[in-house]
DNA sequence: GCGACAG
DNA sequence: ATCTTGTCGC
């Protein structure tokens, strides 16, 4: 079981909103999801998400009532600057395999990747390989794709593509994202 | 010093 | 991240 971890914010209410969905990729349908609300998260400072994200993110983790095998983070992991983004810190928090899949490029530097779904490059940060750019879609720009912990890169590699039969992002991210905003929704109707 | 900069 | 439905096109 796989799951996706996302948040949604509210700069009005200065409210988050996390999201955790477990998905199974054998029948790719919907295992358990949940969710946490926290006020007034950190400011967002590029190369600091962690600490604007990761709490609330692992508060919703915590709910799950099974170890996942894989934790799918929005952001990077060891792509970082300190090789040290929010993936890393949710690993570490959790103690649970963790990767980061993010949407644009925060450092590092790579290759161009071929058009195809599949297709893949070496995402490298002064010399060293710390994540991979790879094409989820054909003719779709690809995901940044870095370990967060207790996992290899190939691996990581490969459960993004089991992940993405349809889309570009991976579907248990996709659905912690739509998730994450419904719960935002629900507080702010509420209160 | 200057520009870049996950969500 | 967020403002935001339907619509045009491969």
């Amino acid at each position: 079981m796989w799951v996706g971890v996302d948040a949604a914010y509210d700069s009005v209410h200065a409210l988050v909103a996390a999201a955790a969905v477990a998905w199974n990729p054998d029948d790719r349908l919907v295992v358990e999801r949940h969710t946490a609300v926290a006020i007034q998260p950190a400011a967002y400072v590029p190369g600091r998400f962690a600490e604007r994200e990761a709490a609330v993110a692992v508060a919703a983790l915590r709910a799950l009532h099974a170890r996942p095998a894989l934790v799918m983070c929005d952001g990077h992991g060891r792509a970082h600057p300190q090789r040290w983004g929010m993936a890393c810190e949710i690993a570490s928090l959790t103690g649970w395999p963790t990767i980061g899949c993010a949407k644009s490029l925060l450092c590092g530097r790579h290759d161009p990747v071929g058009p195809a779904r599949g297709d893949c490059a070496e995402l490298k940060l002064d010399g060293k390989v710390v994540g991979r750019v790879v094409r989820t879609q054909t003719n779709v720009r690809p995901v940044y794709v870095s370990v967060g912990g207790f996992l290899e890169l190939d691996a990581a590699v490969q459960m993004i593509l089991r992940a993405t039969p349809c889309f570009r992002i991976p579907e248990p991210l996709r659905l912690a994202h739509q998730f994450a905003r419904l719960a935002l929704a629900r507080v702010l109707a509420s209160s």
